[in-house]
DNA sequence: GCGGATCAC
DNA sequence: TATGGTGATCCGC
């Protein structure tokens, strides 16, 4: 609201920026051509002026100046620091990964091609060779020959013919594709009966025993598989062949459609793999990421070694350790299906014409409710906190939440009033969309047969949702014997390990309250935290949110924000250096609070154990859950600022770009 | 606990 | 003319 709209000069042209972030979410997804730049600036031209358009220039201006700051940040950290030494703790921390990669699980990913519209062109051969579309206002999904236009999913439908105006739009069968997808997934249990499957036109298998009791090559029994979801469904499937989640995903995509790929099962060429690779393949980094890094130098996997040490002093801001195992190549192998037990919300919303009359939003407002009852009481789900969401006609999005101290009825009149009262706050609005969603959910399914087995113990307790310890503990059970990871091969050479088990036990237990058993539990929290002055991992603050100037803590005390700095605490302990400086005095580890009788290096060995340890942990095994988890491939997202999150998986419903929109319920 | 963001499908 | 719906996670308050 500067310079422009003085009409002096014509609009000023979209920055380059800009104009990719019209282009959509799903760009660098498999099946374009043509030139790209072309298809933007097409896009661009036909968003231009609309309410969407000046949305999406208002967040890439913010981005902009968050990526300015950024860059400021990164200057004032670098200065006085030795980044090589930096960087030499980083390797450290690289070379302690990389001996826990675990290669010994064969992982597939299989995904379908084009799945909506291929099924679409089943029901209808006459459409081969042509471009068409299954959506409404936005595309689901793009027959390949649109994809050639630059047509993709989430994509409205007007600028989808603006690219290709012989396109032909098709209406959604839902019921046809839940059903194919079922036929679809029923073969590929046959190969892994506990494959995680992930929307409709997904899945991760885990073939390793399939290959050993078939005696099959893991090339021969993916090629199998695809041949007989093909003959039973007349589809075709793509599928990537590697030692986890995430490389078995991006080698999905390499030869699709209708093709696999194999990753070669050696680090080597994992890394090889990774070097070239677009950060923005990697599952978790979505378009804002991609920016972020692509500031400071970062546009492949191979990029981010070269930044490590600016990685390092930035964790806070980037996230170190998701990025060094996307650099290396290493996240979960972990394949379950998902469980009830993981849902975490439910809700409804609803996008509508403009409206600004507050007896027409109520309606809509009552209509979505309905809706949500309904799924409430079918998924037979309760929960206490409810929020309203709502988007302007501006498209700017806002929620309002309230927690209730008894659990809802999920009766649809309860579920408006609330809406209701949340909403009137805010009126007068002018609004777009309206939905509800229902958070701190409680399984009364689950408890209904618990008590009918008369187990009843935990379900007497409200909030903490009872099914979270059980998890976590058959979490650490499944890690310790399927993970050679977490044996003690370096531990009883370690410094203060001794009782390191037996902690973390303790952990457990103590975690069972926690909101987020996926969440990077620093073993700090155990029990108390380190108060001690010493290198207690403090925020310090970011360059964002104001906080204290970069520079004010870089005299004396540039501690390691978090597992990531552990190169700073190695060659920097932290503040107080006059008492680790002195020899044998009692330390306190500031990662898990144990009490340490060691010199500065001792404790700093110890240090970077702990934390290792602990990264590793959470890399290979803490998406021990089958996807849900942090991000997909089940290691710590890019935390803080930059982050990507995990992905819903949940299959009550499934929506989205790709074969998205549908809405099916999974049986059984 | 709440609200805003980001991401996946 | 016109840009979706469901769900998860994380951060900063």
């Amino acid at each position: 609201m500067s310079s422009n709209d003085h009409g002096l000069h014509p609009t000023t042209q979209a920055t380059d920026s800009l104009v990719r972030r019209l282009a959509g979410p799903s760009t660098n997804k498999a099946g374009l051509a043509k030139d790209q730049t072309e298809i933007n600036r097409i896009i661009a031209e036909a968003s231009k002026g609309s309410k969407f358009y000046e949305n999406e220039k208002r967040k890439d201006k913010d981005l902009t100046e968050r990526i300015e700051r950024i860059i400021k940040y990164r200057d004032e950290v670098i200065k006085g620091v030795d980044l090589h030494q930096v960087e030499q703790g980083v390797d450290k921390l690289i070379a302690q990964l990389e001996a826990q990669r675990d290669l010994s699980q064969v992982i597939v990913h299989v995904d379908m091609d084009a799945f909506f519209a291929s099924v679409e062109l089943l029901d209808n051969p006459d459409l081969a060779s042509k471009p068409f579309g299954v959506g409404g206002g936005v595309m689901s999904t793009a027959s390949y020959e649109a994809r050639k236009y630059g047509v993709r999913s989430g994509m409205p439908t007007f600028i989808a013919k603006k690219l290709c105006p012989d396109l032909i739009v098709l209406k959604s069968h839902y019921d046809r594709y839940s059903e194919m997808s079922n036929k679809v997934m029923a073969v590929c249990r046959r190969y892994d009966p506990n494959m995680s499957v992930v929307g409709c036109d997904e899945g991760y298998l885990n073939i390793t025993s399939y290959c050993e009791e078939h005696g099959m090559t893991p090339d021969e029994c993916v090629q199998d598989m695809r041949q007989k979801i093909h003959e039973e469904t007349a589809l075709t499937a793509s599928a990537g062949i590697a030692p986890n989640k995430m490389l078995a995903k991006i080698c999905s995509d390499r030869n699709k459609p209708n093709g696999q790929f194999k990753l070669d099962f050696e680090a080597r060429a994992i890394k090889a793999f990774m070097r070239d690779l677009s950060i923005r393949k990697v599952p978790g980094v979505g378009r804002v990421n991609e920016r972020l890094l692509e500031s400071i130098g970062i546009k492949t996997c191979g990029d981010i070694y070269a930044q490590r040490g600016i990685l390092s002093l930035m964790d806070k801001q980037f996230g170190l350790m998701f990025l060094l195992q996307s650099y290396l190549g290493i996240a979960s192998n972990v394949v379950e299906p998902w469980q009830r037990e993981e849902k975490k919300s439910i809700g409804a919303e609803r996008t509508f014409n403009t409206l600004s009359d507050t007896a027409k939003i109520h309606a809509k407002l009552e209509e979505v409710a309905a809706e949500l009852s309904k799924d409430m009481t079918e998924g037979q789900w309760t929960g206490k906190t409810i929020t309203l969401k709502y988007k302007l006609n501006t498209f700017q999005v806002c929620t309002r939440a309230k927690s209730l101290d008894k659990w809802l009825s999920g009766r649809a009149e309860e579920l408006f009033t609330l809406g209701k009262e949340l909403l009137k706050p805010e009126l007068p609005l002018t609004l777009r969309l309206i939905g509800l969603r229902v958070t701190k959910l409680k399984d009364l399914k689950a408890e209904a047969e618990s008590k009918a087995r008369g187990i009843k113990r935990f379900f007497n307790a409200a909030p903490p949702s009872p099914s979270k310890k059980r998890r976590i503990e058959r979490t650490e059970h499944d890690e310790q014997e399927e993970l050679p990871l977490s044996q003690d091969g370096f531990a009883t050479s370690m410094p203060g390990y001794e009782d390191e088990i037996e902690a973390e036990h303790i952990a457990e237990e103590d975690v069972i309250e926690g909101d987020d058993i996926r969440s990077h539990r620093p073993p700090g929290s155990l029990k108390s935290k380190p108060k001690s002055s010493s290198a207690v991992p403090d925020n310090h603050a970011g360059p964002f949110g104001s906080a204290r100037p970069p520079n004010s803590d870089r005299g004396s005390k540039r501690k390691p924000s978090s597992s990531a700095s552990v190169s700073a605490a190695t060659h920097k302990p932290s503040g107080a250096e006059d008492v680790i400086d002195s020899p044998e005095a009692l330390l306190e580890c500031p990662i898990c609070s144990k009490m340490l009788e060691m010199d500065n290096q001792g404790l700093n060995e110890h240090i970077d154990f702990c934390l290792s340890k602990q990264a590793i942990k959470e890399a290979q095994a803490s998406s021990l859950k089958p996807d849900s988890g942090s991000s997909q491939h089940g290691t710590k997202p890019l935390r803080r600022g930059l982050k990507p999150q995990s992905r819903g998986k949940s299959k009550d419903k499934v929506g989205g770009h790709g074969e998205g929109l549908l809405r099916f319920r999974k049986q059984d």
